[in-house]
DNA sequence: ATAGAGCTTTTGAACGATCAAGTGGAGCCA
DNA sequence: TGGCTCCACTTGATCGTTCAAAAGCTCTAT
């Protein structure tokens, strides 16, 4: 039915398709954008026409006339292997799904830093090539929210305004702290007691949010909390010299529960340098279930953030921030879940060694893999 | 200097800068668009008025009266952790990067398949929203690149036009067969002679050209051939089967050459459970470098792609094809390089035991690490 | 003195859609 | 019949920019 758009042959416009269906612009017009104003038989005829020409509203003249470029911008932060980058990878894809289904698209930028970051959005602002903003990875001190509050620019924050009292702006939010609780009402459940936090320093938002939930389940489970927890920046030589410290004490975890994969995945190395036995000796969590978690061995256990829905909520938002703009800011934190795999297990001192988990390829590394394939091709 | 945006106060628009600054509405859109056509004096006044008012052109208005959107759409492939997911994740931010220094943006996008993509892209077409497109992920039969071609679009594709003997299209590419080649030639160098190859069923594109560079380099170095080719569909479960397959032989590889890092990983696990040692025993190369390269343990070698480069091609060439739309498309093979680490090194009967792979957090992980973290605040 | 050439600047029109106001006709009521 | 409302559709104006052509101005050559 639709007509292809040969060689040079120019686009139909409105007029054309009016023209041809004998009605007026307007009506063909409000066809697509106010359907019930037409009578049925005329509604048929024009939807019937745009369709034979393959007729689309140009965005350009559409832009210029509503001032709404049904964009929204979003920076692209550096895929790092794990920590926020592999989530950010995830949820840009969700959020091209969630703004599409609403009509939207997603312009993608990058920037080297927030101060550059600014340079673009002020940009994109100024050309109104962008109807709202995604921000994300909002920390402590962050210049970005203020800036846009003040430019009067409509946006939604995924990561909460971190160490402000009274934000200006809507945000979209995942429950750290409720990951990290979970982790560790998994391992008390598995027989675990001196269950340890791998942290960051003081004063990272994230970092301070993750940390409490650990220190909530502790208290509600009546664990041991003194000496437990180790804080360093973020990174794979920062866990391993985090565990390699909480493993020399005297009276040390037989679990870890993690602010990032990344340190994660330090652990899992410091603990195999003592010769231990992760899943069995020690027990390792991870958080964020960054792409690598299911590709190491053992399998690392990690908190995921539901992205999907993450996306979902941030288009909403933002949506509702752009047809109603003087409303207070809302916000919304959102439960991220457990997913279990061999890096937690029974601790050795109440259990005998586990049988099946040292060598070959487990049924579920099969499943896991298959389902993959299945989402890539779907 | 700038002006904020505060409120809800209006753009300035080009009239606005042009009264202000006692010219006319054409002198203000010269001296952004035509510089040289201004008295220096004029221009120097009016460009003052601009950055005093903080003035941008409407990407709208411009758009419609240019037909020109300054922008380039690209869609977002699931990001699996090992395969073309990670480099895609990679090019797309050095895509942002190239294209912004030319002035354009990138809009992002998803698609649950190629028929799916078509519909999206006929969307973007119709509406004029975009003005170009990068393909990525070109394989055998590919229906895109010809429908694009039928629609009179403009696009670059990543990746060649596997089975296609005169594209219609311009394309830009990594040279594969470079990249296995040159991994054999470096497994050669540390002394292996039996090098197998995990590759993909007969009929991939990719799969093909990275096998020819095994057997190029094979039979240069004159290497045994017969029996040292594995195949089957990418994964971590097959290059597992694929491994043990190999290595039950009678006169099993010393070293294993991978179509992709996915395939490599699996070649690790099949290693281990044999209860030999990877990087001495037997050495495994990865292809594509994704994430997971360095997390493993020991650290896979594998080629990498120049995806910054790629990207500054695929806009360049892309530029080319819509500022002169009728020359004939051009071609651009960039090539890989080897990324060495543990997990290839000198076949054992060939050397003793090498010392201090075994454990400990490596030098060079340390050094990677901190350069991560660079990448990321820089 | 005047025309022509060349440079700088201005003016009118157009891009293609939507908004706001206007028109014509059917239906209803007095 | 006149007047009013409501519905379906049409017309004129407009968004903010750039293109194309016209208009001034300066300078030179006749």
């Amino acid at each position: 039915m639709k007509k292809p758009l040969a060689g040079d042959k120019k686009r139909p416009t409105i007029e054309v398709v009016a023209k041809r269906a004998g009605v007026s612009r307007q009506t063909v017009s409000n066809a697509a954008n106010a359907p019930h104003r037409l009578r049925p038989e005329t509604l048929r005829k024009v939807l019937g026409t745009i369709d034979e020409l393959g007729y689309r509203p140009s965005q350009a003249a559409r832009s210029l006339r509503t001032s709404a470029t049904q964009v929204i911008g979003c920076r692209l932060l550096p895929a790092n292997y794990a920590g926020t980058g592999g989530v950010l990878d995830r949820l840009l894809h969700a959020l091209c799904d969630a703004a599409r289904a609403k009509g939207y698209g997603v312009l993608t930028f990058s920037a080297a830093n927030d101060d550059d970051e600014i340079g673009v959005l002020d940009d994109l602002l100024r050309r109104n090539a962008v109807d709202g903003l995604v921000l994300a990875n909002t920390h402590h001190g962050d210049v970005r929210p203020g800036w846009l509050v003040e430019q009067g620019a409509r946006f939604v924050a995924f990561g909460r305004p971190w160490g402000v009292a009274r934000p200006k702006h809507s945000w979209v939010d995942v429950d750290g702290a409720s990951g990290t609780s979970q982790a560790v009402h998994h391992l008390a459940a598995l027989g675990h007691r001196r269950v340890a936090f791998l942290g960051l320093p003081q004063g990272s938002g994230v970092g301070d949010d993750r940390l409490q939930g650990w220190q909530t389940a502790v208290e509600a489970l009546g664990l041991p909390a003194t000496g437990l927890v180790a804080r360093a920046e973020d990174g794979i030589v920062s866990g391993h010299s985090l565990t390699e410290e909480l493993m020399a004490s005297a009276d040390p975890p037989t679990a870890l529960v993690c602010v990032s994969d990344a340190m994660a995945v330090g652990a899992l190395r410091a603990i195999e340098d003592r010769d231990l036995t992760v899943g069995r000796d020690v027990s390792v969590i991870g958080f964020d279930d960054s792409p690598v978690a299911s590709v190491l061995r053992p399998r690392l256990s990690s908190v995921r953030q539901p992205v999907e829905d993450v996306a979902h909520k941030l288009v909403e938002v933002l949506l509702a921030e752009l047809s109603s703009p003087q409303r207070r800011p809302s916000r919304e934190l959102l439960t991220p879940w457990l997913v279990a795999r061999e890096s937690s297990g029974q601790p050795s001192s109440t259990t005998a060694r586990r049988s099946g988990t040292g060598t070959g390829l487990a049924k579920r590394d099969l499943f896991l893999r298959g389902s993959n394939r299945k989402e890539q091709h779907k």
